[in-house]
DNA sequence: ATCCATCTTGCAACCGGTTGCAAAAGATGA
DNA sequence: TCATCTTTTGCAACCGGTTGCAAGATGGAT
């Protein structure tokens, strides 16, 4: 099997703690003897067992990566941007698929038993109690795209979805548009809420201004093209705000389907700003949310619980900004 | 912090072999002392250290889900499945993310590192050799989306990439095209140079039919808009095969940019039939890539090599089989 | 050469479990 | 009731490391 530390300290003819601190950093040992037990541990072909270690130190170095969403092509963006994140700085990312999970309680458990150092929960949708239930059984968590409070339970990285919601109702106007609407994703999400709030709060200050809500069944494509044919059934807008880019291009899709030309007899403006949205045949204007910034800073904050696991939860929140491209008709003048 | 088996075992007035057993399948307790044990457990919210038991067992239920592509929207889906699939039976998904890696060094020894039960890497791009490294690091390797061999090194899941090209080129052909291109994904890919390989064998059969190929850098969009791009500068056929559904998308929409009108003036086949293909305003004619059961056949794999390591490395193979939606021209008579 | 401060080293206990073994307890039958 | 067989139990060693502590080695100053 596997070379185990007394091999290689009967080998180096030294006792097994000086093999064991020849791989500790910052341990005491002579120069003499880390050579000996260096080049033992070179020719038996030797790597420390990194569970075993972490029954004594208390750490792993894992990380679980806990995620609900599988089915948002900008996730795959995400993820790849947070195992390269956590790798860079020599943590390993346990992935927990909580799609069809109402209940933390097995994953909270799972992770326990791996002894995670901390958990990343990666999702708008999931409330506020999943990360509170990882926290609760005292493992560090920090909630990326989580939704913003002033008194967080646990740390929040994201951004500010009401904000958000402003800023697109405040790009409709800008365009003008005098009929606007509102195509969230699931009115369960936070996420969603925000940002009808956000929306209808700054809608309030265009009283000249129609405006109505709906809600898609989820984040994704069939959702937001099935929501947008239900609205051509009936009364429906000249511009959406909706709740992100694969949702914006299921409406937009469906408009088109049913002889609608974008952006002359609907606009569209998304969220997050996905590789997609740069596509030629989509050219999406929508709101860009900048995940790099937030999955760093998520790993930043993962990594400093890990010396101080009580640290005071904070809220970080990143700017977003609108991208203009090709679904909004030229502004207003 | 936590509670261990000591704990427990003073609490129930038992042995710790006592306790350790009760949560050991198939160990020799009573039922009288198991009940005592689960009592003491459960108002001390005990749950057994999985690390610290691999210690001794060997066995972590952990596996090293090691993949290079965190670009192409289908291994979302992949990771979707993968983690379910393992989630189910008890496993757990260690990510590994090796974008930019040459070397599997690095993540053979981090996997060992770990003791993970097993290995699958998840690519059509990475070489043989990769797999193999693992393998010869002692781990239980399934290499899912590999390429093919009858005398393979280690196992292999995934379809018959000489026959997709075979299956691409005879549907060309019988939509009457005259003059056929391969528009392939990396050329270093196994996968690109296999469907090549079956391409052109049946092309042979139809030596009226003008065949040429080319390749792009990657299987992106960008990747396939580019080459696209590049190919309509000069000499271009009437329908192209591409490496996979993304490039397709990129190359049929550089076509449309163009001018050019799909399927009339120029056909797309991909290859993969992801969730992107079916979308209204793509509706892409392409080969269907069964990944659902490619994954499960892995997970299976995976999870029966974990009683047998040594057992023999063998390659299946999932049929695959053409989804024609819009973008080849109706077929000739 | 002596004394003291500083490094280095090995011992042994420990992290949280598992498991072979022999003794104890229980079951069975006569 | 006793002998015998089977099941259950606890002891103690072990998995592969880490670490506090005291003893040994080293070096510098006097």
């Amino acid at each position: 099997m596997s070379v185990t530390l007394k091999e290689v300290a009967e080998r180096a003819g030294v006792s097994r703690s000086a093999v064991s601190r020849t791989f500790t950093e910052g341990a005491s040992v002579s120069e003499k003897t880390r050579r000996k037990v260096l080049k033992a541990a070179e020719t038996l072909g030797y790597h420390p067992n990194a569970l075993a270690s972490s029954l004594t130190t208390g750490r792993t170095k894992l990380i679980g990566l806990v995620s609900n969403n599988f089915h948002n092509p900008i996730f795959l963006e995400v993820f790849d941007l947070f195992t390269k994140g956590l790798q860079d700085r020599g943590l390993r990312p346990l992935l927990v698929n909580l799609s069809n999970e109402t209940d933390p309680n097995n994953s909270v458990q799972m992770l326990r038993q791996y002894s995670v150092d901390g958990v990343i929960v990666a999702s708008s949708t999931l409330p506020a109690s999943f990360a509170k239930a990882f926290r609760d059984a005292g493992l560090p968590v920090v909630h990326s795209f989580g939704r913003f409070s002033s008194a967080p339970d646990v740390h929040v990285v994201g951004i500010d979805n009401v904000e958000c919601g402003r800023m697109a109702a405040r790009a409709l106007v800008a365009h003008g548009y005098r009929r606007v609407g509102f195509l969230g994703g699931p009115q369960a999400a936070t996420s969603t809420q925000d940002r009808l709030s956000g929306f209808l709060g700054e809608m309030a200050n265009h009283p000249g201004v129609e405006t109505s809500s709906s809600f898609a069944a989820a984040y994704s494509f069939d959702a937001g093209r099935d929501e947008m044919t239900r609205l051509l059934s009936g009364q429906y807008a000249e511009a959406y705000f909706c709740g992100d880019d694969v949702l914006s291009i299921g409406a937009l899709t469906a408009a088109r389907m049913a002889g609608l030309s974008v952006p002359e007899d609907m606009g569209f403006i998304g969220l997050n700003d996905m590789q997609m949205a740069r596509w030629e045949g989509i050219e999406l204007t929508t709101i860009h949310q900048p995940i790099r910034q937030i999955i760093a800073s998520s790993v930043d904050l993962v990594t400093a619980m890990l010396d101080d696991p009580a640290r005071y939860p904070e809220a970080r929140l990143f700017p977003c900004h609108v991208v203009e491209r090709g679904t909004l008709r030229a502004a207003a003048k």
